[in-house]
RNA sequence: UGAGGAGUAGGCUAAUUGGUAAGCCACCUGACUCUGGAUCAGGCGAUUGUAGGUUCGAGUCCUACCUCCUCAGCCA
């Protein structure tokens, strides 16, 4: 099938960015595909994306969002947004605020098109009463540990309940006043007709309904019974019109039982489930309990701590939409049970703001410089280029001056092999200014820290000067002390020490210690003045930042999103662990 | 030991349905560079889980085996 962005792009005229560049195929595209040709579903798309509102969303969601969104898309189809709200135990509307939030920040419009399995509980109701009479459902009187007992273990089968012959009229009797609220929570539930000996223990009569004297977030104290997932959800992609659902491969043992309710049911529509591997990546973990012990253990700071792999924290954090979404068609989608590399979303993230980031100088270790033949109370503005991969961003203005401050790490009194920036009698270029030459070294007295570098400046090496093409080996990121501002600065590595943290007996014992480090003793150049929440930024020379919610005017503070891929650091590593 | 799935370079994922293993990440060179960034050029790396079989030809088909994952909530 011919895109009409293919045609565009052959001419040369404009380059397809990640998002527009036609999706990878994969087999349930193909399977979409080979739908719409045999015309399964009437020539129609339409999926949707069912969170259960207890909990927020992370990465490995934004996979499926993009999988069902986009399929939709590519078809002219549609993707309902649907809360699978029939737990009320565990849900709250606060979640459903959250995930309607990350969806759209993700970049998807469900339209008029969201939807509540709760929204369904009459229709649902009348459903099971249709399958009671039917003769296909009955009430049973079992208690929960019975239950289990009769049940059966993988190898052996169950045994069917004593209350399974119940009469069609005591069926719906016991049902409509399990309704009415006659019964406490566990004294009956209804159970599907199946076959307590099915080799797949989730036909062994499922429970369909359970009683739960809770206030649902939406339902209120309209009801006391709820349908229990496989009972709703394969009843509400029904009701919808869907016709792929698509869901992680824990269900595919429960796909018989999709089919069976609605072949039972005699739905006018009957979507085909597909199932695919959940995501997982290195470095992390993504089981919502595991995710909610780090919240409540106080880890984490909260679900939007920047560690977090969810979208709030991967948003506070720095990182785009359009990020996570190129990095959601890159790992691409199948049935196997694989594990990602986290370097691939830190790839995503550095592609997508090298492009669209403005460059800045911030010196987050600040060691003080004087140049001492550059005159005292003289200063001077120098221009700076916003962001060489993209000039349209235009320049800026950076004040130099006799005193300023560069990274510690930049000066080494014994530079070891490779080192190539300041040192004792060496010189290195201040980026957008001048050469400059370090001669002289102060130390504290009591520690023999290095606080301060004595240096010359050329003034003919200014940028744009007359000696500015001279080359030399290293240019450094700085900042004019009296000129900088202020501001804090989180550095995050990885969440755990280990690649597959979920491996380890408790996995809070891989927790990275150094996980977060906050510099509070940074500084910024002074166009960062007006710097507004959310805002990216590359500091030149060390990583993308953006300004965290924690900021308040005259007191920044930046989340780094991710490093900048850092050669010397793999050679001063390679070098330390060679001695 | 029941049922359902899955095995392709270090990690992900493809392979026009039987036609001679491709792409991305990572890693390593080199070029270029006023970001040790970016970019560009190149490279490393797979007897496709194993063993047989069919075929002119197998990652794709057949047989057996091995390994891993999921399932025994009145959770989703």
């Amino acid at each position: 099938m011919q895109k009409p962005t293919e045609g565009r792009n052959e001419n040369g005229a404009t380059p397809l960015t990640a998002s527009e560049a036609p999706p990878s195929s994969d087999f349930i595209r193909d399977i979409v595909a080979a739908d719409l040709k045999s015309d399964k579903h009437g020539g129609r798309v339409v999926t949707r994306f069912p969170p259960e509102p207890n909990g927020h969303l992370h990465i490995g969601h934004a996979k499926s969002i993009c999988l069902n969104f986009g399929i939709a898309a590519e078809n002219k189809g549609v993707c309902h947004l649907r809360f699978d709200d029939t737990n009320p135990t565990k849900e709250d509307v606060e979640y459903v605020e959250s995930i309607k939030e990350d969806v759209h920040w993700l970049g998807f419009d469900w339209r008029d098109k969201i939807f509540y399995a709760s929204d369904y509980f009459e229709q649902l109701y009348q459903y099971a009463v249709q399958l009671i009479q039917d003769g296909k459902a009955y009430v049973d009187s079992l208690s929960a540990e019975e239950v289990r007992g009769y049940r059966g273990t993988l190898t052996d089968p169950g045994k069917e309940s004593p209350y399974r012959n119940r009469s069609v009229t005591e069926n719906l009797d016991l049902f409509t006043r399990m309704r009415a609220g006659e019964f406490e929570e566990g004294i009956h539930t209804l159970r599907a007709k199946i076959d307590m000996a099915s080799p797949n223990v989730n036909m062994r009569d499922p429970v369909m309904y359970r009683i739960l004297k809770a206030s649902h977030h939406r339902t209120g104290e309209a009801w006391c019974i709820y349908p229990m997932y496989d009972f709703a959800h394969c009843v509400s992609d029904a009701i919808e019109g869907i016709t792929h659902s698509i869901c992680t491969l824990e269900f595919e043992d429960h796909r018989p039982l999709y089919d069976w309710f609605l072949d039972e049911l005699r739905t006018p529509c009957h979507p085909q489930q597909i199932e695919f591997a959940r995501l997982n990546l290195t470095y992390t973990v993504m089981s919502k309990r595991k995710l909610l012990a780090l919240v409540e253990g106080g880890y984490m700071r909260g679900w939007d701590d920047p560690r977090m792999p969810t979208l709030a924290g991967l948003r506070r954090r720095g990182y785009t939409p359009e990020a996570i979404r190129s990095f959601c068609e890159r790992i691409g989608v199948a049935k196997r049970n694989s594990t990602v590399d986290m370097a691939m979303l830190e790839h995503e993230i550095r592609e997508d703001l090298n492009k669209r980031a403005q460059r800045v100088m911030a010196v987050l270790r600040p060691l003080r410089v004087v140049i001492d033949n550059y005159p005292e109370g003289q200063g001077e503005e120098l221009a700076a280029v916003n962001n060489p991969e993209d000039l349209s961003m235009g320049t800026r203005k950076v004040p130099f001056s006799r005193v300023l401050y560069i990274e510690q790490d930049d000066f080494r009194e014994e530079p070891p092999k490779k080192f190539f920036r300041l040192a004792p009698g060496r010189e290195a270029r201040l980026r957008y200014a001048y050469i400059i030459t370090c001669v002289g070294v102060v130390k504290d007295e009591r520690t023999g820290e290095v606080i301060e570098l004595h240096c010359t400046y050329d003034p003919e090496t200014r940028s744009g000067g007359p000696a500015a093409a001279r080359k030399v080996k290293a240019t450094l990121h700085w900042v004019s002390a009296a000129h900088a501002l202020p501001a804090a600065v989180r550095l995050y590595e990885s969440l755990f020490t280990t690649p597959n943290p979920s491996e380890a007996e408790d996995f809070t014992t891989v927790l990275n210690p150094h996980s977060l480090e906050t510099l509070t003793s940074c500084w910024v150049e002074p166009s960062l003045a007006g710097a507004t929440l959310g805002s990216r930024y590359q500091f030149e020379r060390q990583g993308y930042f953006c300004v965290d919610p924690d900021s308040s005017p005259g007191s920044l503070v930046f989340n780094r999103t991710v490093t900048l891929k850092d050669a010397w650091a793999k050679i001063e590593k390679t070098q330390s662990s060679a001695e």
